[in-house]
DNA sequence: CTGAAAGCGCTTACAG
DNA sequence: CTGAAAGCGCTTACAG
């Protein structure tokens, strides 16, 4: 019962360190020997002690640097925590995580904290990318030469990552459809505002809320979709053109970060408690409009839980040389009113 | 950076086994020494290994047992998922966990599991308690005797327990209030029919319930409210009486896992998909309603989480001697649709 | 009351 | 290509 480095290297009459070679394949070991251990693992069903191993490696540091692409928000102040929950609970295993902040977006900006970052030896990262090709294409790179790197809360396809951990989207678009259909009774004009399609994500979330409607809810009626920049002015100037020009509308789905414009435009028409609006996250301009039910309800994706999931991984992988089951590791979203945030 | 026991032992001039005395209060050191070594402790910030302490002490085996007060169903099947989540991540640490499971609430027979537990040498406990006198008996019992033990996802007001882990009872009757006035848009009749209240946390969730109606949605109103046993047949029986009793009652909150009985008899009286159903927990009927749009929203517990918390916690404590910041670690509920789970 | 030594299961130079 | 030894940070008998 419970195999270990010392029984194998005892069974195959060699030393402990010529198991360490052909299980970690380090050096080079005599085929027939190398053979033999493996079986003896396999039949074993040898797996090895993670605890024994991040002690006896603890010289060489381990880092990981978490990147985001701006500076902190309600979002990611929750994206930090579980990070730096998960951070606590490795930090015995000798690993550091460091979190840096990127600055408004700027793709420039974020790609000197990645380059810093490996410049740095970091061992692996974690990065809320930015759609832009030099950044896919850096990360291409470093994925490449074996740097573990997970994308976190924002979706790009690319394969050479070890993992994506974030927002299932086409899940958030639909969840808002069957809540918005609930919320009214099946009958609703709707006017959606989402950010910029440009992050993939978003197309992903608004397609499935629409095809959602579209197979189920015959009731509910998109009469315009808006994609508006994270902007509070635009926010403003966009929305309240769109109410004005559909005043049948009844019912906003309200996709964006970008909210205390819109939602100013909503009040100025007078029409702020009247609407159903679903939003999505809980910036504080949401917290506030559910607490005075001007807001119904927001579609959450557990920023926390991305964070910590993230470090996860991550760990998971330097530790274990372990692969995530899946490349995408899907939150689920969740829906929350005025009660949940009490 | 980074202080060790060898340090602190360098540093007064004493052995690491005397460090580890005065610091892990194991046997009798000169008073002079001990406060010395507290003191330069203390100074350093040291805080120690998690992973070298476990390592050394790997060969006297820790062993956590979780005992459940019934067989398996949706609920627990998520809870023991995340039991063996939390124990796969534990497991490197020499700690195993087995769940033991109860049969049909059965008193006599939980407390045949906690006996034989303890006698079998487990060293923490997680438990479903039962409300029976001779279970909080027992449970204080072996916890004064310093026997770590989690109430898991059961609240019963044991003060001598390490922790509560488990549902946020008022914070699920106030969101299903919050929820119903959504779906109804602030009118309705109620009809509540809910476990009995000698489960202590049912009576905290309908409580919460009423009183959130009481203070902030004075369109709802509740015309009946039944407690009724776990028994499919008296499920039926008491809500079809119910229903006929008030047929005013648009809307039910049917916060049981006897839910098959109550839904055979909506059914049957010809009300099903007219009536607004909220429900608790995703038992397989609660499941197929929200399929079939017959049930409209559950508030959901996060059962996973709860399995997983619960022996965090346990794990905390043996390895770290750490007490859980507050002694209940309350789990956020949530709320299902139809498309959470599709 | 205190110290020296061995050990937990692995990795890492260092020899050969 | 392979082995012996030291070490990661702690705990645990065993002496004294």
């Amino acid at each position: 019962m419970h195999v270990t480095m010392k029984k194998i290297a005892d069974l195959a009459g060699v030393s402990r360190g010529t198991v360490d070679r052909v299980l970690n394949g380090r050096g080079k070991v005599k085929a027939e020997v190398a053979h033999r251990i493996k079986e003896i693992a396999k039949t074993l069903d040898y797996t090895p002690n993670t605890v024994a191993k991040s002690l006896s490696s603890r010289k060489k540091k381990t880092k990981i640097c978490v990147i985001l692409h701006a500076q902190r928000n309600l979002f990611f102040d929750d994206v930090i925590k579980g990070v730096e929950e998960a951070a606590t609970t490795i930090k015995d295993f000798g690993i550091q995580v460091e979190v840096r902040l990127g600055y408004n977006f700027d793709p420039d900006y974020q790609l000197s904290l990645l380059d810093g970052a490996v410049a740095e030896g970091f061992n692996a990262i974690a990065i809320t990318a930015i759609n832009d090709p030099r950044i896919i294409e850096c990360i291409k790179k470093y994925s490449g030469d074996g740097l573990p790197i997970v994308l976190l809360s924002s979706w790009l396809d690319i394969e050479d990552v070890l993992a994506y951990v974030g927002c299932d989207y086409p899940k958030s678009g639909s969840l808002s459809a069957g809540l918005i259909n609930l919320l009214t009774k099946g009958s609703a004009k709707i006017g959606i505002v989402s950010p910029p399609f440009s992050m993939l994500g978003h197309r992903l979330r608004i397609d499935a809320f629409n095809a959602s409607i579209a197979s189920e809810y015959r009731g509910l009626e998109v009469l315009a979709t808006l994609e508006i920049p994270f902007d509070d002015e635009q926010a403003y100037i966009i929305t309240r053109r769109m109410l004005e020009k559909h005043p049948e509308i009844d019912t906003l789905f309200y996709a964006t970060g970008a909210f205390s414009g819109g939602l100013r435009a909503v009040k100025d028409l007078g029409l702020y408690g009247k609407l159903t609006i679903v939003s999505v996250d809980l910036a504080v301009p949401v917290m506030q409009g559910l607490q005075d039910k001007g807001i119904t309800a927001t579609i959450c994706q557990n920023p926390v839980g991305q964070g910590f999931m993230a470090i996860r991984v991550l760990f998971d992988n330097l530790i274990m040389g372990k692969l995530p089951e899946k490349r995408e590791t899907l939150i689920e979203p969740t829906i929350k009113i005025r009660e949940s945030i009490l």
